[in-house]
DNA sequence: GCCTGCATATCGTGG
DNA sequence: CCACGATGTGCAGGC
């Protein structure tokens, strides 16, 4: 890893083109090429990158000064014009042991599959993951009376997970072994629903449920309830 | 902005819970306050992070080593234990002018709107974001036979650009007046079609058109780039 | 290797 | 301030 600190100019061509004017910025410069153009604000994101697999020639500009080409297979190109060097580091970080995550769909998925009852009462879990040609329902149920009960998964609930649970049932509802008891009906869960999802579903006869990620570990592992 | 090499443990609290164990990393703080964690690969996304606007607080652990507390308003919380510091530097960037892009979905929808013919022969533009209940369309255009035609641009065309023309074209055909010459049509116009979006498309009677970012422009006055 | 779907997405724009 | 759409989205998992 190198780290640069520098007054620069930056000009990415690529899908797009995108231009940065002279200022001081810091270069981060990554053991696999990558390389990431950074301001004193914004978030995580840089101002400029590359992703690797890429390459970094050093060179002269035309008058004298150094610049930086960056390029990738894509034809993908950062040209780095550099006016003046701050500061320039480097440093051996080795390999990173990596990010553990916990809380995130598939954890819902997981815990929702174990209590199903709590999107809607009498439901039973048929199986997690349920294929159909279009790709896998997060979960298929049972209701009370028999019926197929569709429920999809998501952290945030928004339109597009409705059109995606409206494909599902639209082609469950052609499957005879399926809608036997009755047409397959659906429920849309997640931490969190958007109103115009909201409007969505319920325009569709689709049912929704927030669900309450901490109550559902709660459940899970009564050790973890505060009270 | 203050750059740190440390041999750090990373433990982030919030929307999910995350954990980094104990490894040298690049600790990239802002002068809004918000914090970077970055290793030696991957690509322009740090491995964990907390957004602006949110506060640092430099403290001890309870076993005398270093302890950053970064907290945002939200609740979400990161702690980097420091083992050891190998480099601290601070440096004053200032503010950033800014990037200047040119060949997002913005762009070619002006060049569309200035050539619809090079999407189906006899187009003619109405108008550009023309309003409906549920958002703008694109283009709305108007066929040789005077027949109403909704056209939606992306950059990339996926499913979701997909239903989303075929939610506007469900409201379209309601009204009278535009489908007075005949049923309103639609075309998904991208500069890429993916080709589970085409076979949703033509299920669905839309066609598609493969846009070319640089002959549009070329047809386009040159002086009027942006750089 | 391509394709699909999730994400602590981030970011701008328009109400 | 909230909500929605675009993004050089990145990234992991499946086929």
């Amino acid at each position: 890893m190198r780290i640069v600190v520098a007054r620069c100019q930056v000009d990415y061509a690529g899908r797009l083109t995108a231009h940065l004017p002279m200022a001081t910025r810091v270069l981060m410069l990554k053991s696999d090429g990558s390389v990431l153009v950074h301001s004193d604000g914004g978030s995580y994101k840089p101002l400029n990158w590359m992703s690797p697999p890429c390459t970094v020639k050093e060179g002269l500009s035309e008058d004298g000064q150094t610049e930086w080409l960056v390029e990738a297979k894509s034809g993908d190109s950062l040209r780095i014009l550099i006016e003046e060097v701050v500061a320039d580091s480097r440093h051996d970080l080795g390999v990173d042991p990596g990010l553990q995550k916990d809380g995130v769909e598939k954890h819902l998925q997981e815990l929702l599959a174990e209590h199903p009852a709590t999107l809607s009462e009498g439901l039973v879990l048929v199986r997690r993951e349920f294929p159909t040609a279009i790709g896998p329902v997060d979960l298929m149920c049972r209701d009370a009376g028999g019926r197929s009960v569709a429920v999809e998964i998501k952290r945030r609930g928004e339109i597009d997970g409705v059109e995606q649970l409206t494909r599902y049932l639209e082609l469950l509802n052609r499957d005879p072994a399926l809608t036997r008891r009755g047409a397959v009906t659906g429920i849309f869960a997640a931490q969190e629903i958007k109103p115009q999802a909201r409007v969505l579903a319920t325009d569709r006869g689709i049912a929704c449920a927030v669900v309450d990620y901490d109550a559902l570990r709660g459940m899970d592992d009564p050790s973890q309830r505060l009270f």
